[in-house]
DNA sequence: TATTGACCTTCCAGTCGCTGTAACCTTTAG
DNA sequence: CTAAAGGTTACAGCGACTGGAAGGTCAATA
């Protein structure tokens, strides 16, 4: 199949699968005679894979190893766990601080239309 | 003073002070005979408030309207209020994303050191 | 047959907020 | 005199795309 078609089915721009090849993460598919690529159906699996994987926030080096290990029937999952694990921890860390953020922010509260030198907000933002 | 003392002052890395007066956040100081950059006071200031905007994840856009407005003694709040509401909605808007995301992990469980074939993350993964 | 329009290709630039590096000049201390 | 510390510019890179330009290809229609 072409690649929009590809793009169709996995639910992934034809950029974005352009641009997946071009950083290794995706393999160069066969080329038709016009130059336009050619793919096979597993391409789907593997970039609804990509797409799940990226849904999760995972970056797309760590996703480039999952696809790697799955190549390969012998490897241990512990590369596996180890990515999900860290993705986990780094999300709850994103959660802490920007719960703290959410917190500052609240406390600027709303000023509600005075004139910018009487501003609550400014006032609490240059000597909070 | 110089832009390293103006850097400790304000606790921003002179490269970013450079780089805030290059994206036009931050004015064009004087300079002396020798080219070098010579601050005012003021900027020091200056240069404080927009740090604490940025520890609020606020963006250089917005942090320079920011700016301008206080400049702007009639200017009205609004604006100063909007942008902080708008900043508290993404941030938000980003928890609840992060909350989906940590469950969708944490769904995936660990799967401890079998092979790749049987790893239950990558099974998930591949039909959620 | 000519041409339109949809699709494909490559390459380059921009996003955001810095940060690193290189190459160079000036000042200050020993 | 020399070396270190600090200043200057310009350019590249991060991550994960996305937009645009400029051009080749293909199928259908006037």
């Amino acid at each position: 199949m072409k690649i929009s078609e590809l793009a169709t089915k996995s639910q992934i721009n034809a950029k974005t699968i352009r641009y997946y090849e071009q950083v290794g993460l995706l393999s160069a598919p066969q080329r038709a005679s016009n130059g336009y690529r050619h793919y096979q159906p597993g391409d789907v699996d593997t970039l609804i894979f990509i797409r799940r994987c990226r849904e999760l926030n995972i970056p797309l080096d760590d996703i480039k190893r999952l696809v790697e290990v799955q190549a390969d029937p012998n490897a241990s999952c512990a590369v596996v766990d180890k990515i999900i694990a860290e993705q986990l921890a780094q999300v709850q860390r994103a959660q802490r601080e920007l719960a703290l953020l959410e917190q500052s922010l609240q406390t600027l509260a709303s000023c509600s239309g005075e004139q910018v030198d009487q501003c609550t907000i400014l006032h609490k933002l240059k000597a909070p």
